[in-house]
DNA sequence: GTCTATAGAACGATAGAC
DNA sequence: GTCTATCGTTCTATAGAC
């Protein structure tokens, strides 16, 4: 007799609304984000994130068209996260420095890198409208650095030459210089968000 | 009778020594780092690189164990080149900030947004060790930076406060931001290069 | 009875074991 | 070289909601 190899103990059919209403489609993208994180794109197969969730393969397919697709709804999801994050920030007490090494220690100090990387590996998986999707999560969140900017310009805290949307994309792109092998940065770790929004600040040219 | 496949017109055969030595190589990898960059990696086959450069498949082989490594070696190469105009420019007239724009304009009219492009396809295919090597290289490019800012800093052209390295990785970083869709970043085009040395060399805070 | 949300089974492709 | 396990994906049956 052949072993049951699926099983997940539940009842095929429509859960009775005991199961907490519409939290499954949830449930599936958070345990996807966290593997496709941890692991990256290819190792992590639907089954696994369908067992994860605690149900079939056939309903992650329910809710998502194919794989790519969870993956960018995975990482759309987590941009969403990392701007609210960012939003609660820069609203918060504080010179803007100050606010922006906060910014860059949470980047930083998460896994970043290890963001791009997976980034990168399931790129030639998506189709280019799911790369459009996470594009525009990407921009999403830069929109939110680039309106703090705008008031900092307006406010003059904040030089006036250059577009907030430049000042975001590149802000981004320094704490993305954080993540390297510091070893070959030659500066010590730890303070690194530090440097980095000091260079953002004040430029790389002689001061005073 | 069947068919030559394959052939280039050369007899087979050691060629005699009247074909300059040593540049067949060479050749296969000027012809390879061309093909990868316009094509990326899977889209360009073995075959089609060795009917380019006027040998065979076999020759091909001899040179570089696999396909891979020819990309790695292609790609190393690219970069020696790269370092080696960095180097000119450096070393050239004017300030170090028009030195700095110059540079920044020939990454960004040159392809270096293709470039990362094709990187990211191809990285599946690359063994640690070829990932590695291609590292190294970039850290070359990298490096003539870096020398050229360590004695700016020494000579009181540049802020003390940083390394030489963590600016070089960092001035390399806001170049990419300048290949991405200009749209996005509400900056004239043209002015780009301009725009991000002068974040580079003077920060986003207060001026005066 | 129809719609929804799940399970189970199977398909073609592919990669690895033997 | 064949066999098997697993992958992404699709199809169908079914239990409960409305």
């Amino acid at each position: 007799m052949a072993m049951r190899k699926t099983g997940t103990g539940r009842a095929p059919g429509r859960p009775k609304n005991t199961d907490q209403p519409g939290s499954m489609r949830e449930t599936v993208l958070a345990v996807a984000s966290r593997l496709f994180m941890r692991h990256g794109y290819k190792p992590v197969s639907v089954n696994q994130i369908a067992e994860e969730a605690g149900v079939t393969k056939a309903s992650v397919y329910y809710y998502f068209p194919n794989k790519a697709a969870l993956f960018a709804a995975a990482v759309t999801e987590m941009m969403k996260r990392i701007g609210e994050v960012s939003t609660r920030i820069l609203s918060g007490g504080g010179s803007l420095p100050e606010r922006l090494e906060t910014i860059a220690k949470a980047n930083m100090a998460g896994s970043r890198a290890e963001f791009e990387t997976m980034m990168r590996e399931a790129l030639p998986f998506l189709s280019e409208q799911q790369q459009e999707e996470i594009r525009q999560a990407e921009h999403g969140v830069h929109a939110v650095l680039a309106e703090c900017f705008a008031k900092a310009i307006a406010a003059g805290e904040m030089a006036s030459g250059l577009s907030p949307m430049l000042l975001a994309y590149s802000f981004s792109a320094l704490m993305l210089v954080g993540n390297r092998q510091n070893a070959v940065l030659e500066e010590p770790a730890d303070d690194l968000p530090r440097r980095i929004v000091e260079l953002f600040w004040s430029g790389a040219g002689p001061r005073g």
